[in-house]
DNA sequence: TTGTAAGCGTTATCAC
DNA sequence: GTGATAACGCTTACAA
């Protein structure tokens, strides 16, 4: 039924290594043995085995997408799509497919260690920085295995990331240019390292424009529609409110947005709102949202690049990459009227 | 550096046959033997091989998710992360994984087709109707090639996909118990199967209640906000204007609502709206909409279950299933206060 | 240029 | 219970 290199072999009447050397174009066969081999190889509808030539070449042609669907990542699960076409982009033009593993089932420890880096079940791996601690990354490294993560990762470790000290900056430039000037941050743990590069970027542009940030308006907390809604009343409400606020998830300002009008203050006169990402809300609300475009399909055609690089044996590739962030100004914090 | 199957055997003193049968726990292995081996394996810190396992055993361990990234198919796109968990979790304790793989790239033709299918790299695949034709369908049955459609498939394929039907019934049944009697359809193209089979179950429930959907209050298009606000305007500016809409997208419902809001018409009072799908949209709307949720990790649970079942050889497995969806009623339709 | 033969790391079929 | 040995389907020196 199945045909292999050994029935082309023999229908067109040469040795097995001469097929394979056909199959790889190699140039140490002539034009007509090639044009004779294919011509068989099309008759009897033959497609080599990859498992096969796996074996025989070591490699799987296989990269990996590491998730955790346990952990609730907003970020992987909003822009899942658009990080495995970008991945996909890259990957698939140079003949190798995208594994998505989910580390959960992986029990103890490292367990996809086994079942898909020593097992050999892919080449290469990508994974954002939730599941890629730094003991495994070490532990990667060790085995010289090829990774990227998604997100900045302590270690010596290759990563692509978006810049979020500049998104910081730029929110904050945003209102500043907009009129407003007390300017409160909402959401992020304060461990988090994207809640300390995006505060920073906030503060270095305050303090540049002599409007220190205050402390009692940076709120921590999961940055979700309810403590957003929390957090804004307790700003709104205090003694000293803010007149602006940047947001670290879109739920989380759509909270801020549902207390602004309970308290009846208005956006964006009274209160300017602009938020990290762009996605799912951020065009919907009403009034939409101010918010910073992350373009997570380049985020996954970087990663899939340097990826390969480092499988393709440059190892001394570029190790760290800063994406730019993109402002979509909306109706949320611009005052003035805008042409 | 790799340790193999024939270092584990050399280093315990049997033979790699013995040492295979212990990786799969063959019952004729002593559990002396056993014990002693498995020590070895454990010490030299040894993983076999998958794609050596995969070429003796003739199978990659693999299934494949086939999506085309050319086609924005909303449906996959947004709800691409809950089907992969579903499939995932049902192939991953299988011990198989899963590949992501973009037709578009598949040059002319079913390129995939010998890509992933006849070249082996997968032992099944999933996807859904927008890149399943018809005629690949008949195909993949050709090669007795296992596979499920997300989604109905008219040829002798086996598919799983929400019952529309039903979620019309439900969604036009709670428009009726709130008090609205004429309803009107939003989106979706007249050839379209989803659309067939959510119009249908929207009439017989309005046939039942002897309240014929009228052919003027179905408006087809694309299901996206600037058609649905379009639509809505049309709708409620014509002579005779429904007091109530189930629109095919959530993206729709909010062009209805803007359309709704410009015109002054109060939303649930003058005009109900409710929608298919709850995501991304429907809670975050002012008022939010009503809507039918799709649970889609369960879709690719279903999936995965059933391609499992047909590679493990019943291939008098269930050939179709529709799932139920869940009426989710919010404001956006709810006249009568609810306790 | 083409052919021979030895891998690649497992599993599977028999003997013993 | 355990051990040779032949697959599995392709690549790759090394010969010819």
């Amino acid at each position: 039924m199945k045909v292999t290199i050994t029935d082309i072999a023999i229908a067109a009447g040469v040795a097995k290594s001469t097929v394979s050397k056909v199959l790889n174009d190699s140039p140490k066969i002539s034009q007509e043995t090639k044009q004779k081999v294919r011509e068989i190889m099309k008759q009897m509808n033959y497609t080599p085995s990859s498992i096969a030539t796996g074996l025989a070449r070591q490699s799987s042609s296989n990269i990996g997408l590491l998730i955790d669907m346990s952990k609730s990542s907003e970020f992987l699960n909003q822009f899942f799509y658009n990080i495995i076409g970008g991945i996909e982009s890259v990957i698939g033009s140079l003949k190798y497919e995208l594994t998505i593993a989910n580390v959960e089932h992986n029990h103890p420890d490292g367990h996809f260690l086994h079942r898909l880096v020593r097992s050999k079940k892919v080449d290469g791996l990508i994974a954002n920085t939730s599941v890629l601690t730094e003991e495994l990354c070490t532990r990667l490294n060790h085995l010289e295995f090829p990774y990227v993560s998604l997100g900045e990762v302590a270690a010596s470790g290759c990563w692509v990331d978006f810049d979020n000290e500049a998104g910081g900056r730029m929110l904050t430039r945003h209102l500043l240019e907009e009129g407003y000037s007390a300017v409160a941050f909402i959401g992020g743990y304060e461990g988090d390292p994207l809640f300390i590069r995006r505060l920073e970027g906030c503060r270095q542009v305050l303090g540049q424009a002599g409007k220190p940030l205050r402390k009692e308006w940076i709120i921590n907390g999961e940055a979700e529609e309810a403590f957003g809604y929390q957090a804004a009343k307790q700003l709104l409400l205090s003694e000293t409110p803010p007149d602006s606020v940047i947001c670290m998830s879109n739920f989380a300002a759509y909270g801020v947005l549902l207390a602004a009008r309970e308290l009846g203050v208005k956006v964006p006169t009274q209160l300017g709102i602009a938020t990290f990402d762009d996605y799912p809300l951020s065009r919907y609300t009403s009034p939409p949202l101010t918010s910073l475009n992350l373009d997570t399909f380049h985020l996954g055609v970087s990663a899939g690049k340097l990826l390969m690089e480092r499988i393709g044996g440059k190892n001394e590739a570029l190790q760290k990459l800063l994406l730019a962030p993109e402002l979509l100004p909306r109706e949320s914090s611009c005052r003035h009227s805008r042409t």
